[in-house]
DNA sequence: TCGCATCATCGTATATTTACGATGAACGAT
DNA sequence: ATCGTTCATCGTAAATATACGATGATGCGA
């Protein structure tokens, strides 16, 4: 019965998924683009460039302000968003890793009947 | 008012979107590592190394399998999965250009208030 | 002070996800 | 042919996610 089955997720795990989960939406992988492209912060310009109403676009932020992917910031009666440099860089280095790692396999892969 | 506000999401934020939802859990984050570390397939001892009932762990595999992230080859009465090389090449390929267009922002981020 | 614009939150409806036990299908071995 | 193993699928319950209109808070400018 082997390591008891219980083995529960790392840290790790956890914050690779947490961070995929994030991105797992093409409005929120759109809204990091455009952020990162305005490569300032952008405010509620973001519900005229997405086919989403206001509410569910402040949503969204809100979801990746969660995993600290993007940062708010209040000015005057708009709120200054933009992406969280640092955070960035550290997903970027993770996920890099995490691939990479996932390539290393000798690929002996079994024949693609992919049943 | 601009444009039309009507914009669709492109294939490729649609595709993003895709694979981070089937890489939301770290069930199978977990899951492509084992099978890639195990370098060649694997079968139910899944099972064994994951918190989750068979039943479960043939859900997350059925969606990695969905986004074409590992295959599945029937060998008697057990099944032989492993990861998708050429898949897991463009998905490598293509979140690092994600991540590094993201990075390529001027990053005049604006005051962390994280409001 | 009174609106106006901006954005968050609430309330809500619907759909999807996650999890598990139970059942079913496929196959090797006896 | 029957049995046991392996895995998928079904049925189902509970939780989460997605979306939107309506409402509320905040601060700027008139």
């Amino acid at each position: 019965m082997a390591t008891a089955k219980t083995q529960d997720f790392t840290d790790d795990e956890i914050f690779l998924a947490d961070i995929a989960k994030a991105l797992s939406h093409p409005a929120r992988i759109k809204i990091m683009k455009l952020l990162s492209e305005m490569n300032a912060c952008m405010c509620g310009e973001l519900v005229n460039l997405l086919p989403l109403a206001q509410a569910t676009v402040s949503q969204h932020l809100k979801e990746l302000k969660r995993v600290g992917l993007i940062q708010g910031d209040i000015d005057g009666p708009k709120v200054c968003y933009c992406v969280n440099v640092e955070m960035l860089s550290k997903v970027t280095k993770d996920f890099q890793n995490y691939f990479n790692n996932l390539n290393k396999g000798e690929k002996i892969s079994c024949k693609p009947k992919t049943k």
